[in-house]
DNA sequence: TTTCGATATGTGATGTTATTACATTAGTCA
DNA sequence: TGACTAATGTAATAACATCACATATCGAAA
């Protein structure tokens, strides 16, 4: 599941719509970017981003509502830590990194506090080196 | 602004109800508690939200489209570092608390991709150590 | 005290994001 | 074939958030 090529038409019309985006976009962008090709429901967006994610192909950006094209397409699913992602509030650019110590603190409290992780949102909004250059 | 008494009466009658909740809400739920209180539209509660998150008073969890009273109660604004928060997704128990190590960590990070950054998010979705138990 | 500006409030309409419910279609495997 | 699972199509609805405009409240300046 880590292909391009095994994933369903759906799929793969909304995972090429993020992966030629310059940035994050809404599921509702999506779908109107999709519509030329036959999608006209909204679940016919979220049925899609619901697989890739499983599939570790994009991620969801919680504090802004939208979806962007994991940056590592190679390492799906990311088997290393938890990943951070830095969001210009300015142009919309999102920067993925991932950080052991990081990861090792916040394992370090749930562990210590008995607490069963399974998904961890790191988002740091601000503004870019290139915005801030303005 | 860090004292109850200086709030509005909808800023209170907000911020009370986060207060005694046993967990975060949301904001229609609010709405709903204090239809009884004169509150009828959404913008009463989302505009007292506002300004208690200006005041450091409460928090918003992106992760789960809701509003928790902070559990620092007398330090408000956090001048301390990043705060993290473990939410459990069988009882909705939240816990607070703040790490230098990973501060420092995603300051670093910052710093060096000259990223400046107004307001970051640390969500850590599980369950907790009594839902665990069960 | 009157005037003014800033802040807070009331209300309806609208915009945005996500899910429910149900029907249909397409592939897989006895 | 039949039975099963995954994927899809569609309409309706729910959940979350903001816009636009009118009104009210309060404190400082004149
Ligand atoms: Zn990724
Ligand atoms: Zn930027
Ligand atoms: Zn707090
Ligand atoms: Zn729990």
């Amino acid at each position: 599941m880590t292909s391009t090529q095994e994933l369903t038409k759906n799929q793969s019309l909304v995972f090429n719509a993020l992966a030629r985006a310059d940035g994050p976009l809404s599921a509702y962008t999506i779908l109107d970017q999709l519509r030329g090709d036959g999608f006209r429901a909204p679940l016919q967006v979220y049925r899609a981003l619901d697989k890739l994610l499983d599939y570790g192909m994009i991620h969801r950006l919680e504090s802004i509502n939208a979806f962007v094209a994991c940056s590592h397409p190679h390492e799906h699913n990311h088997s290393h830590g938890m990943i951070a992602f830095a969001i210009c509030d300015k142009c919309g650019q999102v920067s993925e990194f991932s950080d052991d110590i990081i990861t090792d603190r916040v394992r370090d409290w749930t562990t210590s506090h008995g607490f069963k992780q399974s998904k961890t949102t790191i988002e740091i909004r601000g503004v870019c080196a290139n915005c801030g250059n303005a």
